[in-house]
DNA sequence: TAAAAAATACAACGAAAGTTGTATTGTCCT
DNA sequence: AGGACAATACAACTTTCGTTGTATTTTTTA
């Protein structure tokens, strides 16, 4: 069976030689490049064999946030996994945007970073413990404004999704061959109904609902 | 050290007596109930200790989402770990919404199973490699359209974020201590540098982005 | 340092939006 | 059958918004 190519990342010598020394020591993966900065990877990481890339997050010249960024828009298939100390929500989220498939802390054990990158590159997407919670997190937004537009009738609503495409009265009144003057009573009564007293506060609750 | 107590909700006798079996041959986990459907799961688990739930997705009298979502409004610390066959979008995202803490897939092999519990109640968060890879998909919002408001100054972005809380000109002025006049011309600017022709498309445009 | 961009301000005019009130028709529920 | 609501329409009047043009002071950048 082929061995699995990983590059490293990392501005650390000693983690990066580290981690570059495990590798290589398993039976499945090779280590096929080590770089200092998101500079040198984004420069050789193209040219060469690699599956599997482990990415710090701060280093010098370009971060690995920016680096995922590139590496990504040049190959989506390159499977990238985060290899950080930061857990914050703000790096977290950065880099799931930038194109990261897993997110590891630097705490996890060598033979958990192995299964880790073993299960990348199977199409899964490891994370520690509580990054993983915090990613979950987000689709619990729990207690959201009861959405008030579901007091609008039909056609009420069809008027609001024209105003939210940015339609003038006039415009509105001619795409459903209405009078102007009816639009016009129209978002009157959504007005009433959201409880708003103006266009923008309307499309705003509209869009946020 | 005391055990983890488990509870079981799932309609398949079969599946779920094997779970339970393995459960309690188990050294550190210990089941404390099993039920077949989410409405005997909903009146039984708030009056026991359980620490962790498995619940499956479909069952008959109340599904594994709407018990999710009951036991949740209780106790908010109870953690829940989906356990199911289904892998699409729409299950993932509804049980996660509901308050799901961890999503396996029923071909998860028993000793992952039960390292998964012991992860979910040390505040981790186990997802199936696929499972994870979806979530984690949500936030790659990959072609988005340029953000045009990046080209705006920070003063412009500034009166922008008014517009978008439904503030007339002269809530901003006064907000800002500035005269209505400057609001227009700063406003008139934000419409050329976005290409809108419009306060609605404006705050389009900003809630969008 | 010279040019460009940002922030500020005033003003006048026309266009669009919002308010208030009235009215007709049809549907749905009680 | 009567009442409530939705959809439609008209109109007069007020307010807010959008356009155009000019101008001064900083700040940034080439």
């Amino acid at each position: 069976m082929d061995k699995i190519f990983v590059a490293i990342v990392e501005d650390e010598a000693e983690i990066r030689n580290g981690v570059a020394e495990y590798i290589n020591a398993s039976e499945d993966f090779v280590c096929s490049g080590c770089y200092k900065n998101g500079e040198d990877a984004f420069r050789e990481i193209p040219k060469r064999h690699v599956d599997v890339v482990l990415m710090d997050i701060q280093m010098p010249k370009m971060d690995g946030i920016e680096c995922i960024r590139r590496l990504k828009e040049g190959n989506r298939d390159l499977h990238i996994m985060m290899l950080t100390v930061f857990e914050d929500e703000e790096k977290i989220f950065e880099s799931l945007k930038a194109g990261a498939d897993g997110y590891l802390l630097k705490t996890t054990q060598p033979d958990k970073l192995l299964e880790a990158i073993r299960e990348l590159h199977n199409g899964g997407s490891p994370m520690s413990g509580s990054i993983a919670r915090k990613v979950i997190g987000t689709f619990q937004t729990l207690p959201k404004p009861k959405d008030e537009t579901e007091d609008l009738s039909s056609r009420e609503r069809e008027i609001l999704s024209y105003c939210a495409k940015g339609y003038m009265y006039k415009e509105i009144a001619e795409a459903l061959s209405i009078s102007i003057e009816t639009v016009r009573t129209h978002i009157h009564h959504i007005y009433e109904k959201l409880h708003v007293r103006s266009r923008s506060e309307a499309i705003i609750k509209y869009l946020k609902r």
